[in-house]
DNA sequence: TGTTGTTCCGTAAACGTTTACGAGAACACA
DNA sequence: TGTGTTCTCGTAAACGTTTACGGAACAACA
C-alpha cells in the first residue's frame, strides 16, 4: 500500500532525484517525464510520507492549535471553536497546511502540552486561544522563538505577535447603554473569572458605561463563576439578593445565561418580563432559549480565516512584503436585538 | 533551543548510539553513563524530534480523530466530543501517545482527509465518530489496513474492527415504554437523517416499543430534521398538525429539542405541561432548560478511555494476549428524569 | 573545430533517529 | 595461560525525502 519515491524511481527506471524534482515542480525536468512522474504517482497510489519530508524541510506543514475542556466541567465542551477552526482550516489548507488540534488534560493549563509540541517539533507554528491577562504560555512560545498566533489579547509577550480579538471591551458598554436607555439602573453583571482576558474585558466596558452614566458601581451587582451552566445558575441568586435588586442582567455567555434563567426562573422571575437579559457572546442557543436572548454574535469563521492570513503572513516560509508582519486586530461585536431585554 | 542527539553525544563524548540506547531504556548501558545521559538531556533540554523518530521506526505515536462540522451549520458545533475526546487523550497519554484532531471542511464527508491522513503517514490508526449506516470511510480503512476504532456502530467494514456505542435502540425503547406508562399513545419522534446510524437506532426502539404496546405507528408523527436547533424549529410544528396531535414529543438531542421548543413556545404550547418531552442525549442544557428535560446521560469521558483502550488492544505493538483483539461494545444509557414529561 | 550555454538528469549528502552488529575490556574458570 | 562469558560501547546503515552539485548531451555560434 505505501508506496515511496523509491517505487516510483525504479517503475520508471529513473533516479529518485528527478522523480522528487518532477513531484515537486521544479523547473529543470523534461515535460514529458514529468507527466510520466504525475501518471506513475496517480497509479501506484503515491503520498509523500510526511516523516521523511518534515524531516529533510525542518517543517512539518502543519499547524496545531491547543484545545482543553473548562476547568471544573468535564461534562460538555465548547462549541465556540467549531466555526473558527473551520475558518481557520479552509485558510491554511489554501496553502498547503494541515491543521491539527491537540487535545490538552482539563487541568494543566495547556504547559506542558505546548512545550511537547515545541520541542518534539509537531508543528511549525501554534495557535491559542483562551487568552488569559498574563499568559505563561505567551512568555514561553516568544521566549523560546516559537511562531504563534492567538484568538484573544493578553498583557503577555509584549504584544509582538499576531493577534484577533473581539471587542468585548465595547459590547459590555454597549448592553450597558442599550438598558440604560430602556430605563434600567441597576444592572448586573455575571463574568468568569477576571483572568480570562474576555470576562475582564467585559466588564471593563460594563464599569466604564455605568460611570459616563453616572451610575455608580455597585460590586454586589458584579459576581463570578464557572463559565458554564452550573456557574451562572450558583452565581445569579447572589446578585438578586443585594438590596436593591438589579432590573436587567448581563450575562458574559450563552452557558452562563442559561443556568442565570434557571435560577432566576426557580425564583418566580421570569427573564425579559420581570427582568432584562443581555448575553455577550450569542449563540443559536440564544436564539432559540424562551425567550430569545439579545446577544452579539461573533463573526467566528470569517475569524477563524483571518488569524490564519495573519499567522502565514508572520511565517517566514509565506511572509509577504517585510512590512505586514505583526498584526492586531480587534473586531466588532453585532448586536442581535431579541426579546429578553 | 532545539537540541539533538547529536549535541548530547557530543556534549558527552560519547557516541550517538549511546544516547540513543540510554534515552530509550535499553539494557546494554552503564548505569550511571545513563544517568549522565538524563541529566545532559534535562540541562540541555532535549525532546526528539518526531518526524526523526517516525521516520526510523515507521510509527508516528500519534493517533487520528476527525472532527467537522455538521453539514448545513456552520455556526456553532459539537460539543459533545469535547469530553469524549478527553478521556480518548488521557488513556492514549498513559501509553505515550498522541491524539490529534483534524479538522474537515464542512461538506466533505470526511473521505479526502482521511486518505491523506492514510496515506501521508500522519498517524498510526484513525479514530471515526459520526459513523454512517454505510460508511465509506469505514469501508477505505479496512480495504487500505489501516487500523481503527469508531464511536458509533456501522453495517460497514465487516465488522472487524473496535467499536463502542451508545445504546440509542434502548433508550428509544425506553423513552417509549416511560410516556405509555404515564398514559401517553400519541408519541412524535423528531429525528435526523436516518443515515446516521444513531438517529437509525433510535427510531427503531421507538417503533418496536409502540409495537410491543400495541400502538400502530403512524408516519405523521416521525419528521426528520437536521441535527441543530434549526432543524428542531423547523420540524416540530409538522408533527404537531397531524390530524390527531399528538402529547409527547421524543427528540434525539439536546438542539434539536431546544429548537422544538421554541417552536412549541411560539404555538402556545408549553413543554412540561401542554405536552410531555424527552430527549436522547442528555447535556448540560437539557438540565438547565426550563422545564428542565428528561433526558439519558452518556458517559462520555469513561467512554474516550474505554475506546482508547479497544484501540490499543487491536494494534499489534500495544496489544497484549492475542485473544483480545476485536471488541464491540454497546453502553446504556441512563434515563435522567426531570419535569418537561 | 573549439567555445559557450542550455537542458535534463543522476549522485550523494543531509535531516534526527533507532538498532543490528561487532569489538574491546573485564572477568571467571579450568 | 587459554577459553568463554558478560558488560559496555562505537560504527554504520536505514527510514523517505529534498537539493546542491556536477556531468552528459546537444545546440548555437564564432
Amino acid at each position: 500500500m505505501a508506496s515511496s519515491i523509491h517505487d516510483l524511481a525504479r517503475h520508471l527506471n529513473i533516479s529518485i532525484g528527478t522523480v522528487s524534482r518532477a513531484l515537486n515542480g521544479r523547473a529543470d525536468v523534461n515535460a514529458d517525464t514529468r507527466q510520466r512522474v504525475l501518471d506513475a504517482a496517480k497509479q501506484l497510489n503515491y503520498a509523500p510520507n510526511q516523516s521523511g519530508r518534515s524531516l529533510r524541510q525542518g517543517a512539518t506543514r502543519s499547524i496545531a492549535f491547543m484545545l482543553q475542556p473548562h476547568p471544573g466541567d468535564l461534562e460538555y465542551g465548547e462549541p465556540f471553536f467549531i466555526p473558527f477552526l473551520t475558518g481557520l482550516q479552509a485558510r491554511l489548507a489554501e496553502s498547503g497546511l494541515d491543521l491539527i488540534v491537540v487535545m490538552g488534560a482539563p487541568g494543566d493549563y495547556q504547559q506542558e502540552r505546548l512545550r511537547r509540541v515545541v520541542e518534539t517539533r509537531r508543528a511549525d507554528a501554534v495557535v491559542l486561544a483562551w487568552t488569559r491577562r498574563e499568559d505563561e504560555r505567551i512568555d514561553y512560545l516568544t521566549q523560546a522563538g516559537f511562531p504563534f498566533a492567538t484568538l484573544g489579547r493578553s498583557r503577555s509577550g509584549g504584544m509582538a505577535y499576531p493577534s484577533l480579538d473581539l471587542d468585548f471591551e465595547k459590547a459590555g458598554a454597549d448592553a450597558v447603554d442599550r438598558l440604560v436607555s430602556r430605563g434600567h439602573r441597576r444592572i448586573a453583571a455575571i463574568r468568569p473569572s477576571l483572568d480570562l482576558n474576555f470576562g475582564h474585558l467585559f466588564v471593563a466596558g460594563y464599569r466604564k458605561a455605568l460611570r459616563r452614566h453616572g451610575i455608580e458601581v455597585d460590586p454586589g451587582l458584579i459576581a463570578e463563576g464557572f463559565i458554564n451552566e452550573a456557574g451562572g445558575y450558583q452565581v445569579t441568586p447572589r446578585v438578586m439578593l443585594a438590596k436593591d435588586r438589579p432590573t436587567a442582567i448581563i450575562f458574559n455567555n450563552d452557558a452562563m445565561a442559561l443556568g442565570g434563567c434557571k435560577a432566576l426562573a426557580e425564583m418566580g422571575i421570569r427573564p425579559g418580563h420581570d427582568i432584562a437579559v443581555i448575553v455577550i457572546v450569542d449563540t443559536p442557543l440564544c436564539r432559540y432559549f424562551s425567550p430569545a436572548l439579545t446577544g452579539f454574535r461573533p463573526a467566528l469563521e470569517p475569524m477563524g480565516k483571518r488569524l490564519a492570513e495573519m499567522l502565514l503572513a508572520s511565517l517566514p516560509a509565506f511572509a509577504g512584503p517585510e512590512g505586514t508582519r505583526i498584526m492586531r486586530e480587534v473586531w466588532p461585536l453585532e448586536l442581535i436585538a431579541r426579546d429578553s431585554d
